[in-house]
RNA sequence: GGCUCCUUAGCUCAACUGGAUAGAGCAACUGCCUUCUAAGCAGUAGGUUUCAGGUUCGAGUCCUGAAGGAGUCACCA
């Protein structure tokens, strides 16, 4: 607001010899307390030579004489509070209404972002923790176009290596040639039937070896299972044919079924990279650092740099024969990224586990002074635990993201059935209806909370419909719909009537709309979205609650509601667009 | 064991990055559907912000230590 950056500069004025003034800035009145904003002079105290109430009064009665817009001010102890007149928020709030682009931001124009997330493994399918993972991602990706961004989405899908070979295996061993089609099991879980009919045979070998005496480690060592994967994997890197061709089928079918997930879940990509084809990128930027003395060697001929400095520890970049390990090939991938797409910043959605993986990865980066190191950035969010622990697949201990999903919709469909409030709807509009509301509940369960914090998944409690959840902003979302249909609505209307405080407040958290969706950005959080729109959402339906609308006494002040109603509607609608959660228009 | 992160109401989470009397939802209890959708609104109750120190006008937020929890420290990814 122009208004706070005039009272800002206006204290700045008449407070000298401070280093760096950009330092005074307001903040919003604690409700509590009358006024709109606040300037807290006790750090100012030295500057002024005044006692905390003397300070606030002498630049309270500045600003009320140089600044027409300021309405009244009061003093609580060293706070400052400042009131503007109802007009001018009324002035400004017609603005607002009038701006098609409000809430969008412009901080990111010109430059372009990579946000990779997703990142799978293709020999099961995906549960919980990716759900997380794929909302994130999706979000933070949408929220920086909101702000400006070239936005990049992709996928680095990891679909070699043992994990693969070893559905592989068993498939080839117990599989008795089945397909999707032929047992009707989508893709993705039929793979990873495989994946863990092969834990379960590798165990049982284990267990019979343990039984001859031997030690876990000897028998590791002697088993014929892990023995044959490997030979699989050796075979997939020399190209084997068969090999390949087995490793081709089985990994569509993967992706039939995650191309199936992805589109429920409503995420998209632009990019897909497969680990098969950057496996092998990378070493010639370690080789190249070897030479400018950036790594060292060691006398088996392995390459390691050593971050000791960084408080961190060595690290193998290639192994003695050449190969390259997990580290070698995302040196390769930011490269390849970079030089794809130059993008300003290059985003990585994964998990906290990998928090030491990618601060030795931008190190290294940077050791190699690479252009792009500076806009590697690890988006590190929590594990969704379950009340048992880590979720495990092997251990059957996941949360399906297919079977989450189908369990959401099906109880979206009984709560609204139990409502009854859709007579009318076709068949497929219910299935739309229950589609929308029992993801829009999934999605706002895992965006609300701070993507840095670890999150707990309890699948005996239902995630809820009431309260602060994704169905209830939907549902504010659907009154507000139904009111205005068939309204008229204007912008321009006379500005002469009383404002009252549940019209004030519901005006002035629309018109923060831009700056929450930028400090979003900012900080790459959702959450930041999600509790603005919760409480916009609350404060809609107290307005709503206490004032008629429709009814209202005064033609200005229906047609000042009716646009209070639309510009909640519409900031809705865009914030939670911003989330992945649909809109119904009724429900 | 080294390093990193977490600990706020019974449960799940907020708290504008150091500001005023720490806020919501769920669960419990009490009211409000003959008026714009009750997936709603209003209210009651619930707190030594894990503990002990420190920094200052002021600490849930910063620094030190302790306890409890998680992750990581692979020639796995």
């Amino acid at each position: 607001m122009k208004v706070k950056r005039l009272i800002e500069k206006t204290i700045q004025n008449q407070i000298g010899g401070i280093e760096d003034p950009s330092k005074i800035t307001l903040e919003p009145t604690n409700p509590k307390f009358e006024g709109d904003f606040t300037f807290v002079v006790f750090p100012f105290l030295k500057h002024l030579k005044k006692k905390p109430e003397e300070a606030a009064t002498f630049l309270g009665e500045i600003i009320y004489k140089e600044i027409p817009k300021i309405e009244s001010f009061n003093v609580v102890k060293g706070f400052l509070n400042l009131k503007l007149s109802d007009q001018v928020w009324l002035e400004y709030f017609q603005e607002i209404i009038k701006d098609p682009y409000h809430g969008r931001n412009l901080y990111g124009k010109n430059k372009k972002v990579m946000v990779e997330y997703s990142s799978p493994n293709t020999n099961k399918p995906l549960h919980l923790g990716h759900i997380r993972n794929n909302l994130l991602g999706y979000s933070i990706a949408e929220i920086l176009k909101y702000n400006g961004f070239k936005v990049i989405k992709s996928n680095l899908i990891n679909d070699r290596g043992i994990h693969i070979c070893k559905s592989m295996w068993a498939w080839q061993k117990t599989g008795n040639q089945e397909t999707p089609i032929s047992s009707q099991i989508k893709g993705d879980h039929l793979v990873g039937k495989y994946y863990v009919i092969f834990d379960k045979l590798y165990k049982g070998e284990i267990n019979e070896l343990k039984a001859q005496g031997l030690s876990q480690s000897e028998a590791e060592k002697k088993s014929k299972i892990m023995r044959e994967t490997r030979e699989m994997l050796q075979k997939w890197e020399r190209g084997d044919e068969e090999i390949r061709a087995l490793w081709s089928k089985m990994n569509s079918w993967v992706y039939e079924g995650f191309k199936e997930t992805y589109q429920k879940l409503g995420v998209d990509f632009d990019k897909f990279y497969y680990e098969s084809e950057t496996y092998l990128l990378g070493k010639e930027i370690v080789k190249a650092g070897l030479n400018n003395a950036v790594f060292f060697q060691k006398e088996d001929g392995s390459i390691w740099v050593d971050l000791q400095n960084e408080n961190l520890d060595q690290k193998l970049l290639l192994r003695a024969d050449g190969t390259s390990v997990y580290i070698t090939q995302d040196i390769g991938t930011a490269d390849l990224k970079y030089k794809e797409f130059k993008v300003d910043q290059s985003i990585y959605v994964v998990g906290n586990e990998q928090d030491y993986h990618f601060k030795v990865l931008k190190v290294i980066l940077e050791k190699l002074k690479k252009p792009y190191s500076k806009g590697v950035f690890h988006l590190s969010y929590g594990m969704v635990d379950l009340p048992s622990g880590k979720m495990k697949s092997r251990e059957g201990t996941v949360v399906d993201a297919d079977d989450l999903m189908r369990e959401m919709i099906a109880t979206a469909a009984k709560q609204t059935q139990e409502l009854g409030k859709t007579n009318g709807l076709s068949f497929e509009e219910l299935e739309v209806l229950h589609k929308q509301i029992g993801l829009g509940a999934l999605k706002y369960f895992l965006l609300k909370v701070d993507p840095q914090k670890r999150l707990l998944f309890d699948p005996e409690e239902s995630i809820d419909f009431h309260g602060n959840t994704g169905p209830f902003l939907q549902y504010t979302f659907a009154r507000i719909n139904s009111l205005l249909s068939e309204q008229e609505i204007t912008d321009d209307f006379d500005l002469n009537f009383e404002v009252n405080i549940e019209e004030k407040n519901l005006l002035v958290l629309v018109t923060e709309f831009p700056a929450k969706v930028q400090e979003a950005g900012q900080s790459f959080s959702p959450a930041l979205v999600s509790n603005y729109l919760y409480e916009l959402a609350k404060c809609y339906n107290r307005f709503y609650q206490n004032n008629p609308i429709l009814k209202s006494n005064l033609p200005q002040k229906k047609a000042f509601r009716l646009a209070l109603c639309k510009e909640t509607k519409r900031v809705l609608k865009e914030g939670l667009c911003l989330l992945g959660i649909d809109t119904p228009k009724r429900m």
